[in-house]
DNA sequence: CGCCAGGGCCATA
DNA sequence: TATGGCCATGGC
């Protein structure tokens, strides 16, 4: 099936996602998207939301505080989205990142894909997620649903993540809103298609 | 109760 | 280059 039709099809039966939401208020408001990406690493949405809330509630809702805060105490506050340790330490080390740019705008503007996947604790997802949803550039997010839907599909290309990022890309519009909702309907069909079937199983 | 989530790192072979 | 162990909490 051609990925468009796809698209269409995704958006036609679950409609409108608007992702990444970023309600927060954050300060930039994208360095609650760039959080995210990190505390979601093979983690339910719902526990990185808790952590989300956690840091709010806690003030640490910029790449300033996050370097400045202790790293025992970061690690408490985001402890409900599992692997608190390692993600206090990454969580570092991106807010140090941004702070090489003179400011998120400079950021999101020079950033590049290689440089982020330099850093220590993003990998292709993660920096993808960062590049298209916070810094608004056209980078196709990779991730294990779209792994799957794509075999469901049968879209028959191998499954590594740079040919299939390649493959979206060349597929679809170079269009933002495209890329950012596509990966979403992505996510949210594959989640709903999970329920269901183990609906089935349990009866 | 067991399975696993909007991954990535590192050690081994 | 390719597996496999590891990280950890909470939803369902």
């Amino acid at each position: 099936m051609e990925l468009m039709a796809l698209y269409k099809e995704l958006l036609n039966n679950i409609g409108s996602q608007e992702w990444w939401p970023a309600s927060r208020n954050f300060s930039p408001i994208e360095w609650e998207i760039c959080a995210g990406a990190i505390l979601t690493q093979n983690t339910n949405w719902k526990n990185v939301e808790k952590a989300l809330d956690n840091l709010k509630e806690n003030r640490i809702d910029t790449p300033q505080k996050t370097l400045n805060i202790k790293t025992e105490l970061l690690e408490q506050i985001i402890r409900p989205s599992g692997f608190y340790k390692q993600k206090a330490e990454r969580l570092k080390i991106l807010a140090k990142l941004i702070h090489r740019f003179k400011n998120f705008s400079e950021f999101k503007k020079n950033i590049t894909r290689e440089v982020l996947l330099e850093t220590k604790g993003i990998g292709p997802e993660t920096a993808d997620s960062i590049l298209l949803y916070a810094c608004n550039r056209p980078f196709f997010v990779i991730d294990a649903y779209t792994k799957r839907i794509v075999k469901a599909f049968g879209v028959g290309i191998p499954e590594d993540y740079e040919t299939l990022r390649k493959h979206f890309e060349n597929s679809i519009p170079k269009d933002i809103k495209i890329y950012k909702e596509f990966h979403a309907l992505i996510v949210e069909w594959s989640k709903k298609e999970r329920k269901q079937s183990r609906k089935i199983i349990n009866k």
